[in-house]
DNA sequence: AGCACGCCGACT
DNA sequence: GTCGGCGTGCTC
């Protein structure tokens, strides 16, 4: 009798307990439970970012994904220890969206977690805590417990704390109420990451002290500052920008305290004002994404061409029977106005759109057009913006006052609630694709995933749509619209293939360049045009090899070959960062014949300023866009003329538009048509068809010049034409003989470890029990990837192959529990395996 | 991922 | 005799 008592006491009691699953940001493939104290349980819900206690201890934050009442059987469970969010910080689609990217990719909540978040919200590190820097005690309008006491005084001394020496400090086990009370009292500040990596901007301004509002006062005042002119000047100004009289209100807000200083009204006197307690001082948040306190110039109208207007309908006709368009646009088809004039339907609807690019192609110019037409209701995600500028866009999703964000791949992860359209433009690009670290995921095929949770419309966009999208599109499983002609005037520029082989033959090249090439580049010069050079590969990058016996210079740590850097006359590897004196003579048959071979667009550069020494010529790429504004800066000498030449890589077939623009050159087409990889040929034909799209945009007949050694290729057949269609179907014949996407999908193993035996050993019995599982025919042999040692450490590579309609999330499952198995070999422990699902 | 625990080499 | 190398296993 006594026993069913205590029982129902006991149900009673869990029943009302709450408990919550954390999700935390490592790469364990599982949440953890924690226990809710009572005063916490009205601010838990899934969402929410907490503090808990983690192994011995630690304490880090996490994110709360389920909330329950079932107390863990096998043991037992800790508290969680703070609240950090009012409200939900992730939203239920973004959760849904975060598993379907763990599973799929085949990575940890936890993974798709880290690269989630951004690093202001980072959740991790142990949390501590340090007085209040505007802190006093004698100030301070709050009496203090004992403990609280306690604490101040050894903050004091000590600066900072972790929660755990508090624990042994205050000698109790409720912590989180009196770090609560201190921080109500305003004692101390959380020093977290959480905490501390986001902090508000803050303004400083002015204002008149409140008894001066009176106009008999005012006057006054007005007249004991007539013999300190300067003090009186700043009173003028501000009453000049604040018209206290007629709106006494206005006094509150002030101006801000930069506004005088720009006008260069010495601060010493606005100091004394404020010392005499005529102005008074205060500070206020602002944002940080100014933009958004800027709307006077707003310009709400797109105007459409014809055929711009009928491709959004034919848009809107899609979109009646699937979720996702293709819009394959040539160049300067003006694609970027269907999108913005779609948005912009959906954003005065009152749901959220989100606009994705490939980092390169978010330029000034794009955020200009795009502020212009949005003003404060656009987020802007991208890597040049800082932590807390992310962080303000994430709480602006969040909080449903951003509706439209324009950003890189990572904002598909951003918090949305309501998602009516996705735009993936340049759906081809392949830093779509994330590699390191995991989850590897494709932002394009997430964003069909998220539309799909969102039931929202998507819209891929390209000038040379990936073969796997466009297959898509003429099957039927995505809708297709075509936009065939140039915005405007322009015509897309006749392309020709310059034959090095014959070039060389008639010794006609120097330093790489034909003399037709050459030739040509001088006359557009002459006639006041300008040219871009495109390489697609950065730096000096020369290589050196012995003319005798082939020997090359490689790196001891890495399968690469060394780089030749002119001015250090060094050898450096571009891997591991390896460094050698470039040596005299061939250190393998030790003949002095050492030529460089290769070249990027520094070497391009170099030599071009050689040939045309009184040419403006610049160079773009990484190496030299590394700066915050170097970019820009590029850009508008070239616009304005100022340099004539541009050299650059990939940077430069993004997004840009130039006017006097002639001539576009492809310095080494072969380079990129024959780089071992499946893509190639695609990726090559897309990247000559986008630079060639730079050529003669306004002008009445620009020209692209490739030169190539392989003239003949079938390749350039189609690119003369323009014909992408006829490209994309060659291929095709090609994928499928071979059993390459868009036919199948492709799970790339890599296996990484610093004893190649053991490599590629281990490599081989994840082999053989693969082809167990899933046939010979769908597990191709290991191999040694194009670069097989980086820093000492070895890889191997097994592609998986599946067709279409072969189930995958059991596969993968299978994949994962084969490599669990094989783990209990203590050799094979020592090896790292890496999944990249869809690999680029 | 961290971090403690644990079992073998080069040092006071 | 100890300090510390990193292999192993766990974290609610």
């Amino acid at each position: 009798m006594s026993q069913l008592s205590l029982n129902t006491v006991k149900e009673d009691n869990l029943e009302k307990t709450f408990f919550v699953q954390v999700l935390l940001p490592i790469p364990v493939p599982k949440t953890f439970t924690y226990r809710v104290a009572r005063n916490s349980e009205n601010q838990i819900q899934v969402g929410v970012r907490v503090i808990v206690p983690f192994g011995k201890k630690k304490i880090i934050s996490g994110i709360i994904t389920d909330v329950h009442h079932n107390a863990p059987e096998d043991y037992e469970a800790k508290y969680v220890l703070e609240v950090l969010d009012d409200y939900p910080i992730i939203s239920n689609q973004q959760l849904k969206l975060f598993g379907w990217i763990a599973q799929y990719y085949m990575a940890t909540d936890g993974e798709v977690l880290n690269v989630g978040l951004p690093s202001g919200l980072k959740l991790s590190s142990e949390s501590k805590i340090q007085l209040n820097p505007a802190f006093n005690k004698e100030d301070s309008p709050h009496i203090f417990s004992e403990i609280e006491s306690v604490v101040i005084n050894v903050l004091e001394k000590e600066g900072l704390l972790s929660y755990q020496q508090l624990l042994e400090i205050t000698n109790t086990k409720q912590i989180s109420y009196l770090i609560k009370e201190l921080l109500n009292k305003q004692v101390i500040i959380l020093i977290e990451q959480v905490q501390e990596r986001y902090k508000p901007k803050t303004e400083k301004r002015l204002r008149l002290k409140k008894e001066w509002l009176e106009e008999a006062k005012l006057n006054s005042l007005m007249q004991e500052l007539d013999k300190k002119p300067k003090q009186l000047d700043v009173l003028l100004k501000y009453l000049q920008s604040v018209p206290i009289f007629n709106e006494i209100d206005k006094n509150e807000e002030g101006i801000p305290k930069s506004l005088l200083k720009e006008e260069s009204f010495s601060i010493s006197s606005i100091n004394t004002l404020i010392k005499n307690k005529i102005f008074e001082e205060f500070e206020i948040i602002v944002s940080r994404l100014d933009y958004l306190n800027r709307q006077e110039f707003i310009d709400h109208e797109i105007t459409l061409s014809e055929a711009q207007e009928k491709c959004r309908s034919e848009i809107n006709e899609i979109f009646t029977k699937k979720d996702v368009a293709l819009l394959h646009g040539i160049t300067g088809s003006g694609k970027t106005e269907i999108y913005l004039s779609l948005i912009k339907e959906v954003i005065e609807s009152g749901s959220q759109a989100l606009f994705l690019l490939p980092e390169i192609a978010i330029t000034t110019q794009m955020i200009q057009r795009v502020r212009k037409i949005f003003g404060d209701q656009v987020g802007i995600y991208h890597s040049k913006f800082s932590d807390a500028e992310r962080v303000e866009v994430w709480k602006g999703v969040a909080e449903g006052k951003i509706n439209f964000v324009i950003g890189v791949r990572s904002s598909i992860l951003l918090p949305f609630n309501n998602l009516s359209l996705l735009v993936v433009d340049e759906e081809h690009e392949s830093s779509y694709k994330q590699f390191d670290p995991a989850p590897r995921y494709h932002a394009r095929d997430t964003a069909v995933v998220l539309a799909k949770i969102h039931q929202a419309k998507l819209i891929l966009g390209s000038a040379t749509p990936s073969y796997e999208s466009y297959y898509n599109a003429l099957n039927g499983k995505y809708g297709l619209t075509q936009l065939t002609e140039r915005f405007g005037e322009g015509k897309m520029p006749e392309i020709q293939v310059i034959d090095m082989k014959k070039q060389k033959a008639k010794k006609l090249v120097k330093d790489d360049f034909s003399h037709v090439f050459l030739t040509a580049l001088e006359e557009e010069i002459s006639k006041g045009n300008q040219a871009i050079i495109f390489q697609n590969r950065r730096g000096y990058a020369p290589y050196l090899q012995c003319e005798t016996c082939g020997w090359i210079a490689e790196c001891q740590n890495c399968s690469v070959s060394l780089t030749y850097h002119m001015h250090q006359h060094e050898l450096k590897c571009h891997y591991c960062g390896y460094k050698q004196k470039s040596p005299n003579a061939c250190l393998n048959c030790e003949s002095s014949a050492l030529v460089m071979k290769g070249f990027g667009t520094e070497k391009i550069e170099d030599d071009l300023k050689l040939q045309l020494s009184d040419v403006k010529i610049q160079r773009m790429d990484r190496d030299t866009t590394k700066k915050k504004y170097s970019y820009n800066q590029i850009i508008e000498a070239f616009e304005s003329g100022e340099t004539q030449i541009l050299i650059g890589t990939q940077m430069v077939t993004k997004g840009l538009d130039f006017e006097k623009v002639s001539l576009v050159g492809i310095v080494d087409a072969d380079r990129m048509m024959y780089y071992p990889d499946f893509r190639a040929h695609e990726r090559a034909f897309q990247m000559m068809l986008q630079v060639s799209g730079r050529a003669g945009r306004t002008n009445k007949d620009g020209k692209v010049l490739i030169q190539s050694f392989q003239p003949k290729h079938p390749l350039f057949d189609y690119l003369l034409k323009y014909d992408y269609e006829g490209f994309y179907q060659l291929q095709l014949n090609e994928r499928q003989a071979f059993f390459y996407p868009p036919f199948c999908r492709l799970i790339k193993i890599i296996l990484k470890g610093s004893e190649s035996q053991n490599v590629y050993q281990s490599a081989t019995m994840l082999y053989e029990s693969l082809v167990i599982q899933l046939g010979n025919q769908r597990v191709l042999a290991p191999h040694e990837p194009l670069i097989s040692k980086i820093r000492n450490i070895y890889h191997m590579e097994i592609w998986i192959k599946l067709e279409k309609g072969y189930p995958l999330e059991s596969t993968k499952e299978g994949i994962k529990s084969i490599v669990e198995k094989l783990n209990e070999n203590a050799h094979f422990r020592k090896i790292r395996v890496i999944y990249d699902v869809d690999p680029q």
